[in-house]
DNA sequence: TTGTAGGCGTTATCAT
DNA sequence: ATGATAACGCCTACAA
């Protein structure tokens, strides 16, 4: 039989009132009933419960975290960064992948809100259309989204852009003027601001851009790295480097085939990837590649949506945080 | 303003407790007040209150899932074993990283229980001591531990031991005498029952043991590797295969610190790692190692405690699931 | 088959 | 500074 308010207040001489003022640190209470309560709940080893709590103030102390795909890295990466802040004492983390799952982000979103089980939402990687994260700003509850740019949407997302100017550029500097681009098709990737910001680093060096440099892949696994690799081999033009929006899996699996082909990296090909998952270190070599700050948005975004919550932050804000270069040996 | 039982049962011409029996697809209703009640709270777009049932059942709902690491890959994949049932529709799933945080393992768990907060709890790879393990089974709600077998507590975990062995009586088979063998001191991996695994298969074979080829890490980090390959090198024999049952991280790190010093993998220096990470596949050479079934863990621990939840299974305990040798380039 | 009434443990609004 | 009392929304005997 768990202890409650009620035992408490019955052994201290109050009411459960009182008792509960004290725990929740309310002024205008005796520093000697204060003294007396904290000590009999302390000795009776009294913990709230949290869901009578919640039905009271109508907050759960939950935030809800929704992403796509639980293996990928760049998403544990962003959790960690959701955790690693020091202000999500009070609240507890909500999680849900909607990896093979019937009910959509959207749908997920809307229930937790009514059913009252989280009091924010943060959406990592989200691939539903822009038309259904309208639902997001209706619901009661903050949410933001993490890695997308969208509009009217709380969001935290990089400038896919510049990173990917800053490979292609840097691609150049080391000489390269036949430099393909590896993109995938995947939904909710920010595919067409990486390209246009490779497109932007040719235009700027004057390289003339070739369509038929730019190959896609349908998703983003070794596999799809070493197959596109195969398209590139025999493609019109063999390329001196790779630059791959499609992420690092893709790239590494390009650099593996590659190396079965006996073709040497860097020196025969360069290869930057996009991401900079923990595997970009592991490889041999190394891979060069453009790092989102994975733990910068995670923190961003669970700061925020506390800020909301408790009623610091008003309106919306988008968030935009630059990639880093990471130069390593791959290129 | 949310949409209640009340304003259900009043549209209906009922009672809410009606309504609730409808909601919660309880016998002895009429088809016809069923029907009625059902097309109502569909038309007012009914949500039930998760909390004010809960406080009601007593039930939240939701499953404590405690982990020491979120960046480990091994506990990732045990969360994507988790939430790939297709049991767990009625369960959320509430995370902890207990990483850098003051409270212990053990006194989250009992402050989730006792704030009921939680219906159950999964541990994963969990570094406390016995000792402290003692007080999940004296909590109310149901836990299970993976990855590590305890006495008197629900657990799913490995045949360590075995896998060594596998792994050890692999490299003998592949003619190999002087086999080395990195273990890591850190708290809560099974590194003496794999050591005992190692050493069972030098002794089928008839080969001494040799304590200079045991060598220890601190951590399990990719420059732990580096730096017990050095130690190896500098060591009184040269090994022809290192077996590391610290991780494939370290293994990696081995393997990398060996290339560079121009020590060809698995020509001069073959390496079986141990859990069979994502990285495992895309390294170069792609690593040979000992896949621990963690897909399976998260699994069996989820429905496990699901059904420790509902009353359907009674007494602890504890099973033990089997490792697979995963033969790739490395050796 | 349905209504009545009480309770789950807290918080919050009044009084006192 | 503290006590009464009424929510919060739902579930569940028990009664009708």
């Amino acid at each position: 039989m768990p202890v409650t308010l009620k035992d408490i207040a019955r052994r201290a001489g109050v009411t459960s009132a009182t008792v509960s003022m004290v725990i929740n640190n309310k002024p205008n209470i005796s520093e000697a009933t204060r003294k007396k309560v904290l000590k009999i709940a302390h000795d009776l080893n009294y913990y709230p419960n949290s869901i009578a709590r919640g039905l009271a103030t109508s907050r759960s102390g939950a935030i809800g975290v929704i992403v796509p795909n639980l293996a990928s890295s760049f998403v544990v990466r962003v959790l960690q960064g959701i955790k690693s802040t020091n202000r999500d004492l009070n609240y507890m983390m909500l999680l849900f992948d909607t990896l093979g799952k019937k009910e959509s982000e959207a749908q997920l979103f809307q229930r937790l809100s009514r059913e009252r089980r989280i009091d924010g939402a943060i959406l990592i990687s989200s691939t539903v259309t822009d038309a259904e994260l309208a639902v997001f700003g209706k619901e009661m509850v903050p949410s933001i989204v993490v890695a997308r740019k969208c509009p009217a949407l709380n969001c935290v997302y990089v400038n896919n852009e510049a990173g990917a100017t800053d490979a292609t550029e840097y691609l150049i500097g080391k000489g390269h003027r036949a430099i393909a681009c590896v993109a995938s098709v995947k939904r909710g990737l920010p595919i067409g601001e990486r390209i246009a910001g490779y497109r932007r680093a040719l235009a700027r060096k004057g390289i003339p851009f070739r369509e038929d440099l730019v190959f896609r892949t349908t998703d983003d696994g070794l596999a799809d790295g070493a197959s596109v690799f195969q398209r590139i081999l025999h493609g019109p033009v063999m390329p001196t480097a790779v630059f791959v929006p499609a992420g690092d899996i893709v790239a590494i699996g390009i650099m593996k085939e590659a190396r079965k082909k006996g073709i040497g990296i860097p020196s025969q090909l360069a290869v930057v990837g996009f991401d900079d998952i923990p595997a970009a270190e592991m490889v041999e070599p190394s891979l060069t590649t453009v790092r989102q700050p994975k733990l910068e948005m995670g923190d961003y975004a669970i700061n925020m949506i506390i800020d909301k919550i408790e009623g610091r932050a008003a309106g919306f804000r988008q968030q935009e945080l630059p990639t880093k270069f990471i130069v390593r040996e791959s290129a």
